[in-house]
DNA sequence: TGCACTTGAATAGCATGCTATGCAATGATA
DNA sequence: TATCATTGCATAGCATGCTATTCAAGTGCA
């Protein structure tokens, strides 16, 4: 039996997410933030003051995953936690000035970095490419 | 400015990418392996004996990745370093024969995950994802 | 030969992401 | 109302992967 790493689509996924990860990290570093912060930072730049639960709903993360980002978030100042007025188990995550900052320099660095990585590709086979990666992900959603 | 993380390469790649791992990281668990370890078992099932270094040249890794991945397959019982005979500051890295048990299943897994995670698409979409992928990657290691 | 440069590898320190666990607040129910 | 289950979240502990640093061993050259 045999095995070529080069033909398995997990091991050519892994390594094309590293070079999108490695190549946004790069572009936003500048900004004082990191590519864990980024997902969450985009759902908190639609709508912020919601709670931990809210936000977890629309992050394809774990919860203790979501809860350890927040933490480096707040301990870098970007977001704060105050007291749901409702709920004293829950809190509400709300932008910092800090964190509401880098938005539009964030969009900008995220298109820049799928426009470099995406170069070799036309704009027919750059949506098949997403096609394609939408239909697996709902697939692994549903079965 | 607006930026939606499902319209995102880079989101969408990264989504993709850890529904594969945490799928293989499931059908490897038993076999007393990892998923940071199996690219490195790939190489090492065609060759063993040789250096780190000649290891680095075969995988996209860091060579700090790869040092650490090491230790804690030696850790694990799966590797043996043994004394370089010609050049003291290297050693060569043997499998065990724990080591090397797992491969055909480690084999069937890996070809069991991609088929897995690809059953919503057809042969021609999977060789079209495939080839999508590799041109990224290699545009991003020439560009 | 002696000294500087290069190479091979280990380590420190960090972010990301996971599972498992703990715990307090809330809700439901007898 | 007292109890039990559920919910919301935090934490511990780990693997993966990165950058930066260190260090010993090898190499090259004056």
């Amino acid at each position: 039996m045999k095995f070529e790493k080069e033909n398995s689509a997990g091991y050519l996924v892994n390594h094309t997410a590293r070079l999108f990860a490695a190549g946004l990290q790069e572009r936003i570093t500048p900004l004082g933030i990191t590519i864990g912060q980024f997902p969450i930072l985009l759902e908190l730049w639609i709508k912020d003051g919601v709670t931990q639960r809210e936000l977890l709903e629309k992050l394809a993360l774990e919860q203790a995953t979501l809860a350890n980002t927040l933490n480096r978030m707040e301990r870098d100042g970007l977001i704060v936690r105050k007291k749901h007025p409702a709920d004293a188990r829950s809190q509400q995550i709300w932008l910092t000035e800090k964190g509401q900052a880098p938005r539009d320099s964030a969009y900008q660095a995220a298109s820049d970095q799928n426009e470099h990585s995406l170069a070799p590709l036309s704009d027919e086979e750059r949506e098949q490419f997403l096609g394609l990666m939408r239909r697996i992900i709902n697939a692994a959603h549903s079965g």
